[in-house]
DNA sequence: AAAAAAG
């Protein structure tokens, strides 16, 4: 087993991740360390919940520890999709530089340049930015990037799907071409390849299995639920949100409740709220400090309840959520991993219960394909029929009088009509091996590098160098799904979308794909 | 169809 010390890390660096309590790294931190700092391109394939964080920023602090920025041109750059995501990274280069004197600083959008440019102005070591906000700094002539020696991109592929892949070419170019790239993606879609072929060189290529979606430690339910009206659909999933929770106790002690859409972020956090419920909403229109301080009062368990959008749903860490809501079943399958993988972190038991109405069963089945279980159903605790007379007050009622706030929690509301177009959107649940891989199922916070060593899967990492080029040659048959840019590429579907090893076992905590490699999957 | 990010 593979520990920190063993990976040539800074002794400075070591004493804080023994501080902070860990001992072993993650697969993706023993397979990525050891070639950044070999001074290597790394191209890291591994999802969020895999200690992908500590991988880059462990070998970074070690190799920036020598030498001193100059003003206005950072010695090493990361960037992130989120703001939020961006901020996790930094706390994280916070915990593991405090015995040193590294200086960095973090650039996003929704806060003012002041501070920033005070920042940058004194010269940084590291500079943590989403790439709107950096091109911004780069074009007021703020920024000189040509002193760059280590750049990090992550989460590629949702910097894909947000259309970032432009701006991170831009950044690229911006770049020495000298400058070492430690690039992590959670899959590689035809455009992260490109990206990576233009732009890395010759890289290690260190793969770790997709994060445990639905780990042992994680009970999963879902309520399937048709409203008395269709009018009523909105209101009555909010009583039926609040009755889950109810029933749950004091064992929710905290929870994260996803939504679809902005809009229903906000309504369900009025309803929660106007129903006594401590709860806050978080969602990318909101202003930026009120982001920050609601994410804050969630991680320090002054807000009970967070509603989100999917800004949440991954990277982001709050160490221990009791549960997870699921008030829509999210469109993308993959969304469900991310958003429930937002409980039961570090080894901790969680829960996360999900609302499925009839509209949503056809995005249930693609969850259910890619979890490759069943869900198991659970029953309405306000009971199947008759929902509307249920023993809730809420004010869908129609003998209250009114409901004066914006939430419009009684048959007012009505739905906005939808269209259920159904695009042919499968996507391959498995990120394609071409060499050899290693499961990372461990439910390890992002940004926390250790994993306690019983834990851990055998850390291998692949060095694919020479592999390949001579390796099978349906390379690029990923498929990136959603409408992000430059993919209209749409030739051909990887194989991966059969499921003939599907466990339904309803009391079955561990679904046994999470045991097999990627290309045991396959098959 | 929606969310995220630069305003």
């Amino acid at each position: 087993m593979t520990k920190f010390t063993d990976l040539n890390l800074n002794p400075k660096v070591l004493k804080a991740i023994q501080e902070a309590g860990y001992e072993s790294p993650t697969p993706i931190q023993a397979g990525a360390i050891p070639p950044a700092l070999e001074g290597k391109d790394v191209l890291g394939i591994a999802q969020t919940g895999t200690g992908k964080t500590a991988s880059f920023t462990l070998p970074m602090i070690t190799m920036l520890a020598r030498g001193r920025a100059r003003a206005r041109m950072p010695r090493s750059l990361v960037l992130c999709p989120t703001r939020e995501l961006a901020a996790q990274v930094a706390e994280n280069f916070d915990t593991y530089t405090k015995h040193l004197k590294l200086t960095k600083a973090l650039l996003i959008g929704g806060v003012s340049f002041g501070e920033q440019d005070k920042l940058i102005d004194k010269g940084v070591d590291v500079l943590i930015a989403t790439p709107g906000r950096l091109i911004d700094h780069f074009e007021r002539g703020k920024l000189i990037l040509s002193d760059v020696k280590i750049m990090v991109i992550d989460e590629a592929d949702r910097m894909l799907d947000m259309g970032f892949i432009p701006d991170i070419e831009r950044i690229f170019q911006m770049t020495p071409f000298t400058r070492q790239t430690l690039f992590f993606s959670a899959t590689m879609a035809p455009e992260i390849e490109r990206i990576t072929n233009t732009f890395l060189s010759n890289p290690t290529r260190v793969e770790v299995a997709r994060q445990a979606t639905t780990g042992e430690n994680i009970e999963q339910g879902v309520l399937m639920l048709t409203a008395s009206r269709k009018d009523r659909e909105a209101t009555e999933k909010r009583n039926v949100l609040r009755a889950l929770i109810d029933a749950e106790g004091d064992k929710c002690t905290n929870a994260i409740i996803f939504c679809n859409r902005k809009m229903d972020v906000d309504t369900v956090a009025k309803s929660l709220k106007k129903h006594g419920y401590d709860a806050a909403p978080i969602h990318g229109d909101l202003d930026q400090s009120q982001r920050t301080k609601t994410l804050e009062g969630f991680r320090n368990g002054d807000l009970r309840f967070l509603v989100a959008s999917d800004v949440a749903a991954r990277g982001l860490d709050v160490p221990s959520v009791s549960h997870v809501y699921n008030f829509d079943v999210p469109s993308h399958a993959e969304d469900y991993v991310h958003r429930i993988g937002r409980t039961g972190r570090a080894g901790r038991d969680g829960k996360a219960i999900m609302i499925c109405v009839p509209r949503d069963e056809k995005n249930l089945a693609d969850v259910e394909r890619l979890v490759q279980r069943e869900i198991p159903r659970i029953e309405n605790p306000l009971g199947n029929k008759a929902p509307a007379k249920s023993a809730t007050d809420d004010a869908g009622k129609s003998d209250k009088p009114a409901v004066q706030d914006a939430t419009q929690d009684d048959a007012t509301k009505t739905e906005k009509p939808k269209r259920t177009r159904s695009r042919s959107r499968k996507k391959p649940e498995a990120a394609k091996v071409e060499t050899e891989t290693v499961t990372a199922d461990s439910p390890e916070a992002d940004t926390a590098p250790e994993v306690k060593a019983e834990q851990q899967p055998e850390p291998k990492a692949v060095k694919s160098d020479e592999k390949r080029q001579d390796d099978k040659p349906q390379h690029d048959k990923q498929q990136n799904r959603r409408g992000g840019r430059g993919n209209n590429r749409n030739e051909n579907r990887n194989q991966n979308n059969r499921n003939d090893n599907k466990v339904v076992g309803l009391g079955e905590h561990t679904p046994e794909f999470i045991g097999l490699s990627f290309a045991e999957r396959r098959d």
